[in-house]
DNA sequence: CCTCTGACTTAAG
DNA sequence: CCTTAAGCCAGAG
């Protein structure tokens, strides 16, 4: 199904709620929203993430996208998220979501 | 309507 | 821990 802009802004939303010194996965977003891959969050970051906390979706393994990974792990560095090796220890810092995803 | 690419994920070698 | 392959959705050419 074509993505909505409900979905979109579903996206947002979550992420917007990710409190500082935590972070969650771009499958956890695109699960949470109702999205069927993360990619679909990827791409709302990159299009329209500049005024979210973009910095706190990292991948599943725990480290951040290569092309932001410098910038990224300086945001996170300073709000104080375990990283050990340039890797998000996400065992600590994962935020879990309140809200559930809607009913199909 | 085609192919390619990308801030992704999981599985397999 | 390394690389491939396949699945996935949206956009650009």
């Amino acid at each position: 199904m074509k993505t909505t802009d409900a979905q979109v802004e579903h996206v947002r939303a979550l992420i917007s709620s990710v409190p500082p010194g935590r972070v969650t996965t771009y499958g956890a977003v695109a699960e949470a929203a109702g999205l069927s891959t993360p990619r679909t969050v990827a791409w709302i970051l990159r299009v329209d993430g500049a005024d979210l906390p973009w910095f706190r979706v990292i991948r599943a393994d725990g480290r951040p996208a290569p092309q932001v990974r410098e910038r990224q792990l300086a945001h996170l560095r300073d709000e104080g998220v375990p990283i050990v090796d340039d890797r998000v220890q996400m065992r600590r810092a994962r935020h879990v979501f309140d809200d559930p995803a809607p009913p199909a």
